[in-house]
DNA sequence: GATCCGGATGTGCACGTTCACATCGCTGTC
DNA sequence: GACAGCGATGTGAACGTGCACATCCGGATC
């Protein structure tokens, strides 16, 4: 005498109404909390459920409410430590609110490698999007494609058609120069990001103003692409100069790298050079040197960035956006400037 | 004269079949390819699903073809690079595939908490789903929750009620211990990860063979938790015994640390004590000194990962697993052991 | 020239849920 | 004691799509 609902199909609300005698329509409201349902209808019916190991459809829900509870998340680098630790933060406040997450990387950030992200994530029928570790073209990509469901960046963008974190770059970026300058350092070289990468831009702009407020002589900042590798290789092109005695470098990967290409060229960190990083990966401090660089709270920049975006979707009372400065954590990449001759004098 | 679909309600297939002048059926057939439709018929639809903008409803198509067109994953630890990069390249693979791809992170190792997991990924309708850096206990309450999709593990568990890739972790970390061996190291430690980690029990079995087959004595192994800090916490209880000359890491992260801790105690690498790690993480190849480990092709992983899913799913012939065997990369970490007065003998 | 066949299209229903509205019985009020 | 009001429940329709089946038409077959 088996169960009779091994007819392939999954329970219906129907097939629980039925069990527990009553009409569909009880079953319902009992799913949704309803209030005018009678403690002891209620449990007939929650008893009916799991008898039948019930488990309601979210594509019928979703057809008939229109709401998909899901948020699509669009990550480039999601790799790499902050982003990923991001992604991880947005699924956990949105499993608590109930909410899933839809992920689409952008391998390749072409505007039509943009628009296919972009174009998945549509389909799935996401009430919102978060987009992370952005560049400017996924906005311009963004307007648009007019997608309809409000969305939210991970950076502050100075565009007006969306919400943003203000997750304050540029002041983390000048507080890691005005850290370098403190030390005495005067020839400071700034290894940037992608500059059509937000944040890069961001970073770039704190370190200028940095140099800009100490009235120093600028170097043309290097432009990379986040990856160590990359460091290394600016980092051998940087040894042939040697006039400089101090890197602020846009992320950690890179400062490490760098860092490396110092070492194979004879070069003491932090005796002959000074470098700082960005982010405070979590071997930030364990490489040799340890790196001084600038903390990021990716988890609260991914918590408040679905807090944001949720109150966005539904529509009630602003919430207040405060900014979020990230740290400057000292640590022994960095030194006061080596006395020489040359660089005594002014 | 503003267009007449600005109704609020989007549009509909039946929309687009008023403007064509067909049948909604002749529109799910251009949506599906069907093959008999006149060219002309099709012409005349597409454009007409252009104006309108028309975007296919998933929850419809879910609700009445029963099939979601997504896939989980269930994700530990999702934000070190292994698997983060292993997320990327499944979210890749599925999407090549039409797939959107569902991810549920495991905060909390609890049962409580895999099957709160578990659950919210049932909600949503996936059907398959890939365990990423899995645990034990993962697929006794997967085995428990009886989810009826399939499933397929990144790691070998040796059960038999799902799939699995054979990523050959036991080889990778014979290896890894042979290297060692041959350097004439008779004295190593291993840093395991925690030992309900199926990746991480297949480390330390790798690493026990090794040893055996070469009859070296046995250290007791030092099971750790993955983290960098962990890493140079073990490596300052180490430096108290100094009973060893090398260490194998169970990955990157703890060999980082663990070199770390040696710096500090004024202990050289790889003069003293040589290190291996595991994974080759980017920075591995810049830390200082660069880190001899064990390259594993997460990216590969991932993909397979998808493919042996979908085609799980779709029941169609079986594919052929084939082993991956992560390769030894030998850097700066490792040295032949020092020849000290005690240690020459034997 | 009647018949059959297959390509091209249309008709109605089903999927599982929620929403709007209807119904029923009980309580309290004047 | 009639009636409003409310709590507890039921009824039917709708959401947008795909499936099974029906229909229509033109050409090939004998």
């Amino acid at each position: 005498m088996s169960p009779p609902q091994d007819r392939g199909r999954a329970p219906s609300i129907r097939d629980v109404a039925r069990l527990a005698e009553v009409s569909h329509q009880t079953v319902s409201r009992v799913l949704n909390d309803h209030p005018s349902i009678r403690p002891e209808t209620r449990e007939r019916v929650l008893q009916a459920m799991e008898t039948l190991q019930y488990r309601p459809n979210r594509a019928a829900r979703t057809l008939v409410t229109s709401r998909s509870n899901t948020i699509g998340v669009l990550a480039a680098l999601s790799t790499t430590y902050g982003p990923a630790t991001s992604i991880a933060a947005i699924e956990d406040a949105a499993r608590e609110q109930g909410y899933h997450v839809n992920t689409a990387n952008l391998a390749d950030t072409s505007p039509a490698g943009i628009a296919d992200a972009i174009e998945h994530l549509m389909l799935q029928a996401i009430e919102g999007l978060v987009v992370i570790a952005p560049q400017v073209r996924v906005f311009e990509v963004l307007a648009a494609s007019s997608i309809g469901v409000p969305f939210v960046s991970l950076q502050s963008t100075g565009r007006r058609d969306h919400l943003a974190l203000s997750v304050d770059q540029v002041t983390g970026a000048r507080r890691a120069t005005q850290h370098l300058i403190g030390l005495g350092h005067r020839e400071i070289v700034h290894l940037a990001g992608p500059q059509d990468w937000i944040e890069a831009e961001a970073r770039m702009r704190g370190f200028l103003e940095a140099i800009d407020d100490a009235e120093l002589g600028l170097h043309p900042p290097i432009l990379g692409d986040w990856t160590a590798d990359f460091g290394y290789y600016a980092g051998s092109e940087l040894v042939r100069r040697r006039d400089f005695t101090a890197v602020f470098a846009a992320n950690d990967e890179m400062a490490i790298g760098l860092m490396h290409a110092f070492r194979d060229a004879g070069l003491d960190v932090p005796g002959d050079v000074s470098v700082v990083g960005f982010d405070d990966i979590p071997v930030a401090k364990h490489v040799a040197p340890t790196l001084t660089t600038v903390y990021q709270d990716f988890h609260e920049i991914g918590r408040r960035a679905v807090a944001l975006l949720l109150n966005q979707v539904h529509g009630t009372e602003r919430i207040e956006v405060e900014d979020i400065v990230p740290r400057l954590v000292v640590r022994g990449s960095t030194a006061p400037v080596a006395v020489r001759p040359a660089s005594v004098a002014r």
